[in-house]
RNA sequence: GGCGCCGUACCCAAGUGGCUAAGGGAAAGGUCUGCAAAACCUUCAUUCGGCGGUUCGAAUCCGCCCGGCGCCUCCA
């Protein structure tokens, strides 16, 4: 089966077919840089970095966009000129753009402790006044906005397919009492595409209307397109941002170049906590900062991409300690499989018990279904128990078969899903160092010798110090003992 | 008020017309074992919020009801 991607825009899911052939243009929303990214950030861009991740595993090459934005955003069409990076900028006595770097570089640490691979161009908006200039100048040229005290709205009325991705209407819009009545606008639809700056905001570029700072949406349609073209394949971001970011978008980049815009429209679905969604103005707010001290970073890419991106997911201690279980299940399985290898055979006469392309087959099926990945994940523990079973009931196995499975936990958990680390294995030697290896032999050997002594008391009291400094044992019914970090 | 989504076992969560309702966690019993850990085996929803309807057949489609939530303002 062909990758099929459920289109917003359409609300069905269609056939992935990219502009150019082998190549993938993929846009998504990335954070406004005024505080610390939370959990809620990491189900969204954990999200699309499996979907970036498994569009490399197809062998498509992609091109990866990701904004940040350190312009501020609005806090409603007819304020007083006040945006959220400045706010915060007032409350921590701090340069606007100091608040915003300084979240920038948190949030990328942020992303690189959860195992997020950079995006191809991190655009800032700062830096795209220019461009943002140049889009705003073309809709008034071609009249699909205006001028008004300083300022440059868009006319929603000139567009009538105004509504198409969310679902709405403009007559509704504007009967809706939540739209605030802005004088400066000719309809109460219309949105900022460049704002005149109050006399005490901060953050302004002088531009051709006034000394001011561009609208909201205006960033995205113009950085995009910058990089990716007038046309790309995929737009991405939160559920939440459909209405009004991403309907703005569309209009004003279609309005300005009369060609489609993003093909595809990708939008997660948000993290709850007792049912609620997480979002920072109800302060129900965990912190990806705070998340990682307790959990591991694996655990937490497991958490996520256990339930479907289009899907709400529930922010419980118990379910993260649920996916660090399960983490440890699929990592144990790896290195009991690895731990076999080193001590195998080439052999000849070998009959396969399964057939490991079937779970890779099972797991693009899974992968091409709108990047389902808890199925996906279901493939790799049925994976590890046929690998499990396989080692427990085999004296000598196989190794060519090993390096097979190996290969594909490899590929799948740790290249596609990055829910298995590069280096599985912590107690081979290549994590440990040599001479680490040496005198864990060495303790071990006297350990069985005191085991065979019966001299159980010693021998627990070297597996329970050995514990403590992170070295988990492990007796085997053969009378072995294998060793392993702690995880 | 408008648009939309969800309700699957003790918890998380796939599945959206038809083989036995994925997977993970927790729990129970067993194998192994000096003990522990891991692994393996077994058990764990005749049932998918409720009630009707369509159909040979529905968790999956339709209607109503109950419950929860999202967007309509910044939000991943």
């Amino acid at each position: 089966m062909s990758l099929q991607i459920y289109n917003s825009l359409t609300r069905q899911k269609e056939e992935f077919i990219p502009l150019q052939p082998g190549r993938v243009h993929i846009y998504v929303c990335g954070p406004t840089v005024y505080s610390h990214a939370h959990i809620g950030h990491a189900k969204s861009y954990i999200s699309f970095d499996v979907v970036v991740r498994y569009f490399r595993y197809l062998g498509y090459r992609v091109k990866y966009v990701q904004n940040i934005t350190d312009v501020g955003h609005l806090l409603g069409d007819a304020d007083e000129g006040e945006d959220r990076i400045l706010k915060k900028a007032r409350e921590e006595q701090l340069d606007p753009m100091e608040v915003a770097q300084m979240y920038t570089w948190s949030y990328f640490d942020d992303m690189a402790a959860l195992g997020v691979l950079r995006p191809d161009i991190s655009p800032h908006a700062s830096g795209h006044i220019i461009e943002q200039i140049e889009l705003v100048k073309i809709l008034l040229e071609k009249g699909y906005a205006y001028e008004s005290n300083g300022s440059v709205y868009f006319d929603v009325h000139k567009f009538p397919e105004y509504g198409q991705l969310s679902g709405r209407k403009v007559e509704e819009l504007e009967a809706g009492s939540r739209v605030e009545v802005n004088p400066e606008k000719r309809h109460p639809a219309d949105f900022a595409l460049w704002k005149k700056a109050e006399p005490n905001h901060l953050m302004k570029w002088p531009g051709p209307w006034s000394v001011g700072y561009p609208g909201w949406h205006i960033e995205c349609s113009a950085m995009s397109m910058k990089y990716l073209g007038e046309t790309f394949d995929i737009h991405g971001g939160g559920l939440d941002n459909i209405f009004p970011h991403h309907e703005c978008e569309i209009a004003q980049s279609v309005a300005a170049t009369g060609k489609p815009f993003a093909r595809y429209w990708m939008h997660n679905n948000m993290i709850s906590l007792s049912g609620e969604k997480m979002s920072k103005s109800l302060g129900n707010v965990w912190n990806i900062k705070d998340v990682v001290k307790n959990y591991s970073s694996l655990a937490i890419r497991h958490f996520i991409l256990s339930s479907h991106y289009r899907s709400r997911l529930e922010y419980s201690e118990e379910a993260l300690k649920a996916a660090e279980q399960g983490s440890h299940r699929l990592l144990n399985a790896v290195e009991k499989l690895q731990e076999a290898l080193r001590a195998a055979a080439e052999g000849e006469i070998f009959s396969a018990p399964f057939s490991p392309e079937d779970y890779r087959r099972r797991f693009e099926e899974a992968m091409n279904d709108d990047f389902n990945t808890a199925r996906a994940m279901a493939a790799l523990f049925d994976l590890a128990k046929a690998s499990n079973q396989y080692l427990a009931e085999t004296p000598a196995p196989h190794k060519p078969f090993l390096v097979e499975i190996e290969q594909l936990f490899k590929t799948l958990g740790h290249e596609v899903l990055g829910i298995l680390p590069a280096e599985i294995g912590a107690g081979a030697g290549a994590v440990s160092g040599e001479l680490v290896e040496k005198l864990m032999i060495l303790n071990l050997d006297v350990r069985n010798q005191l085991r065979k002594q019966k001299n159980w008391a010693l021998a627990d009291q070297i597996r329970n110090e050995l514990q403590k400094a992170g070295v988990i044992l492990e007796d085997r019914p053969d009378g072995t003992t294998g060793w392993s970090r702690e995880k």
